[in-house]
DNA sequence: TTATTTTTATGCCTGCACAGATTGGTGTCA
DNA sequence: TGACACCAATCTGTGCAGGCATAAAAATAA
């Protein structure tokens, strides 16, 4: 056994309620999960505890483990990301990384320009120019790698953390987006440049060239694959009633 | 003991790791710990398999429990939020969650014109009329807390999980911004229009007005605050090197 | 309705065996 | 002598089995 068994279960159970096979509001019981998967009661407790951080289950005494609803769901955690994109929720999860990354993308370049380290204008500068060379041939396959390392540089270059953190499952939906063959053949020429203006403006400090030209960059990939999720239903959570 | 135990012990350490007394690159032992805080094997396990999944710590075999840097902390945590909310990194923290409203929120109204369910925008308009209604008489208790519901409120009816999963940490800011007294007297009256126009525009699904409304409300909030981060160093992590 | 008892699943504890990573020693070869 | 490969000891997390305590739902009584 490579990994850990409580990730195992962790895996297990995690996928099984992001993909709906166990429905909200379904009770686990310790003990049939122990028998079920045959691992002893603490691998079950550690991957419940793990779960629970998670949002996907609350355990409370004497009713036992309770499967909650996508709307108790962490959306930024990374194994509820990575169980929703392979999930028949691909779509909505589509949506709300893509216009999350509309919003920040452009404010991360903006603030790219003002604090970048200079290693990272530099590095930005050859990805952008082997993009347009790569992409001018088209080899989609170098270009893909190099636009999610050049859209997960700007993020980390903006010197938020959140906004770097955001990096991983962005290049999930640029994966994503060839896979599905929802690239054009070649990249755009006007993509191109504005990829290449945008590392300019960060290299210059041009703080308004680089949000104006990565907001274009934002426009066009938000036409490329919108049409993933045509029609599919949005989530409403109830605003958290806070009294404090 | 009202919560549970292993809560207990997620938030010692937690707190002590994010807080800087339990630096980073230091090992801790289970067994150490379960004499120290006096609790079993199975509870500080099970806290460990939390803070794990926090980017607190990684624990290999051989050698214990290896605390980790801010910088594989995951930044959407709550708890690692509120660790960092009340340390002496508050600057930076105020300064993330600042830079992500401000790009978020105005997407958010945005959207929250065009997809908002009828109570929502119903909500939002008594919300607002009672924002201008305590802002002119200067309650500012009241209006921060009618401030806080208008803003998860828009959150929420953009329809995306991810921005209406912010509600909490940004109301965290509002409550920051008054704790502080960087809240004017009695809030302008601009801003009390601005937000009266933000709600107009969700109702009448005018979705280019939500969001310029909303931009202005996000500027002059950035004005108000960008003073607590003067001078407050970034975190540059580095960009995932995933060749997948 | 309200108070009390019973039921029952999780929370917590402990002893034991195992796996895997580090460390140090041993022997071989250059 | 010194560099390097290999092996054994050791240490620490991981997993297992079973016990008692406790809280909260459900059933019962007042």
């Amino acid at each position: 056994m490579s990994t850990s068994l409580h990730a195992h279960v962790v895996e297990h159970l995690g996928s099984r309620i992001v993909g709906g096979q166990i429905p909200r509001g379904s009770i686990l019981l310790a003990a049939e999960l122990e028998e079920k998967l045959q691992v002893s009661r603490s691998v079950i407790r550690e991957a419940i505890r793990v779960l629970a951080q998670s949002g996907l289950v609350t355990s409370t005494k004497r009713v036992g483990i309770r499967v909650l609803g996508a709307e108790f769901w962490n959306p930024y955690d990374s194994h509820v990301i990575r169980w929703r994109l392979a999930s028949d929720q691909k779509g909505t999860q589509l949506r709300s990384l893509t216009e999350l990354r509309i919003s920040v993308e452009p404010m991360a370049a903006e603030l790219a320009a003002e604090v970048a380290p200079e290693a990272m204008r530099k590095e930005l500068m050859m990805v952008s120019a082997q993009m347009s060379h790569y992409g001018r041939q088209g080899d989609l396959h170098k270009f893909l790698e190099l636009d999610i390392r050049f859209h997960s540089l700007v993020l980390a270059a903006s010197g938020n953390e959140m906004f770097a953190n955001l990096a991983t499952p962005i290049g999930a939906i640029l994966r994503g987006r060839t896979e599905l063959g929802l690239m054009p053949e070649r990249p755009h020429e006007e993509a191109l440049l504005w990829h290449q203006s945008v590392s300019d403006a960060i290299s210059n400090s041009d703080s308004a060239s680089a949000r104006k030209n990565m907001e274009s960059i934002m426009r066009r990939t938000h036409n490329e694959i919108c049409s993933l999720w045509e029609g599919q239903a949005r989530i409403f959570v109830d605003p958290p009633k806070e009294t404090r």
